[in-house]
DNA sequence: CAATCATCCGCATTCGAATGCAACAGCATT
DNA sequence: AATGCTGTTGCATTCGAATGCGGATGATTG
């Protein structure tokens, strides 16, 4: 089998493989190019050699000429979320589907984001998926830039970006809906991060609908979205109130199992019975016989498609104007809330 | 705020900003290298324009002259393995640490890496990171390419190539051994997918070590790594023996939580009272205190650790000898198996 | 003041593929 | 045989940064 590097120890170009085939190097690269002008003839004689050498067209190269790198930067920061790894995925799936490849950049922190924006573009992605939170003028960066890039949950009211959203105060409204149906009365809140848009929306949907619905007795206490943070959530609703409410509404999924957890394990209370608890966005665990926890999912399959969308309909005309995009949630009726 | 494009839509370069500092391009070249010969003078003056213009050297550019992406490629399969994106996070963030980015690919079914590999290949990157079975005829096509890559979890055996792993075996004896111990005499297992070296190696592990300690009654069932194939294994366990086992050893904690679940709220046996069971991984959701499981810990942070540095390691020096790195998990003594 | 040396800078080239343009071949038409 | 047309091919240039080399500058020494 022969060794694909030549003796220099470089990679196999198109001239090498111009060279052996006898035609100029413009003719390899059209043959690599779907739809060029070249002859059945031509591409035969090429291709076969390019098999020969294991020729692979060099996608920097390429990349700097055409100014298309055919890569994608997705953005994403918390990483305790059981969520995200999902959106990742398939993210990952659905652009690779088009050719485009996702170049990861994790944050610790979403404090860490100033120096990764200049990182970012330095690798010239043809487009930006953020589910991180950027600042008005670090927004102002990417927009002069003139990279496409969408919000993936997340979303600056005043300021015309590309978003695509879950409607979180919508699923809040249900849950409420549900839970006041069913004849719940004092409410326990646990609340996401403070700087977590979506954790605010989620509280601010459920405290809304409370206060129409003429529900008194709301307690809320802060969480990270974290199992312990739901679990010691719990705790300090009880101490709070002097006694458990009837409902403990969860900015998510995870905090929403910590919860049922401390409950059962640590007060010895019985989930739904003696409380009822909520969650959202529909992670995996969520289902698990354990928890069979009542949620509002989101559509994750249908959000990554329109963000993979948005971002490659304006690689290709850049023009095209600002658009939020926000789906509705599906409410999953579960075991660990009483019902009507 | 000045805009960073010029008139005619490119981006800025470092002649634009050679040409606004009164120096040449190299000049401004040299300013962004480290270490490069270069006055402070020099320097500060190129460094104002640059910050006025916020030019950032273009990567793509660098990297074809270079011959250095610094993107490495992680390649992962499976996931629904919670596991999996725990290291994906880390490697992100570990390579990160040292300026490298990683390039993102996702298999839905392992048998797409064919095409994979020249996808790989095009974009140039530094390095391979597999979570991924590959053929041998695979492996020979990354070796003739003389790209760095290191097997994540999985090694074939004669075959000389880098791998960081965590014992299987060993930490499959010291459950068996702990089960054992305990009184447990009847065991069921339920293995991973066949064509998961890793599963094959935990569950041979286990049984193994269960012939040694002269245990008679073993029964294996397959299964593929979820939730549901953990809870069906136990059905088919039961079935099987017409009986429970005491003990079900599970090739991974999702198995096993979806095994403690089958156990619970359809067989409605306690565990551990009733049934032991086992897991291998260490994931979250294992902690959670309505599984509380009994598993062996997979050191994530050292093996991505180690994962990424024998990566660079190679990068720079590609003649280093391959090197597998092997190691030993953490047992972790859960409730959710009887012990002594 | 001349000689020596280190420091710093610019010139020119390089990486590998894409593409506008011109040249050219082949074929049909008259 | 001359003309025109279509379909291919090659030439030359381009993308943007890095770097070896020679030359200029300035500092230091005798």
């Amino acid at each position: 089998m022969p060794d694909v590097r030549r003796g220099d120890g470089h990679r196999v170009t198109s001239y090498d493989v111009a060279r052996l085939a006898g035609v100029s190097q413009s003719a390899v690269s059209r043959c690599f190019k779907p739809g060029a002008s070249v002859s059945k003839k031509m591409r035969a004689r090429v291709m076969k050699v390019a098999e020969d050498l294991s020729y692979q067209p060099n996608a920097i190269a390429r990349s700097l000429i055409t100014r298309r790198s055919n890569m994608v930067a997705v953005v994403i920061s918390q990483q305790t979320n059981l969520y995200y790894p999902e959106v990742l995925v398939q993210l990952s799936q659905r652009f690779s589907e088009r050719g485009v490849r996702v170049l990861l950049f994790t944050l610790e922190h979403e404090s860490d984001i100033d120096g990764l924006l200049d990182q970012i573009f330095q690798y010239q992605v043809d487009g930006v998926v953020e589910a991180a939170r950027l600042s008005g003028e670090q927004i102002d960066l990417i927009d002069r830039r003139g990279i496409p890039f969408v919000f993936y949950n997340r979303s600056l009211k005043d300021r015309r970006v590309n978003a695509v959203c879950c409607d979180q105060t919508e699923g809040e409204r249900w849950l409420v809906n549900r839970l006041v149906e069913a004849g719940h009365e004092t409410f326990g809140l646990i609340s996401g991060p403070e700087d977590s848009a979506v954790s605010v929306e989620r509280t601010q949907g459920a405290l809304e609908r409370l206060k129409e619905l003429n529900v008194k007795s709301v307690t809320v206490v802060p969480g990270d979205y974290s199992y312990e943070s739901g679990a010691s959530g719990l705790l300090e609703l009880k101490n709070k109130l002097g006694e458990l409410p009837d409902a403990v509404v969860c900015a998510n999924d995870v905090m929403a199992i910590g919860c049922m957890d401390a409950a059962r394990y640590r007060l010895g209370v019985k989930v739904p019975d003696d409380l009822s608890v909520v969650g959202f966005d529909g992670v995996g665990p969520a289902q698990w016989q354990s928890y069979d926890l009542t949620t509002v999912r989101q559509p994750v399959g249908r959000m990554t498609e329109a963000a993979v969308s948005m971002i490659l309909e304006r690689v290709e005309q850049p023009d095209l104007p600002p658009e939020k995009r926000t789906f509705s949630g599906i409410l999953v009726d579960g075991g660990s809330a009483r019902i009507a």
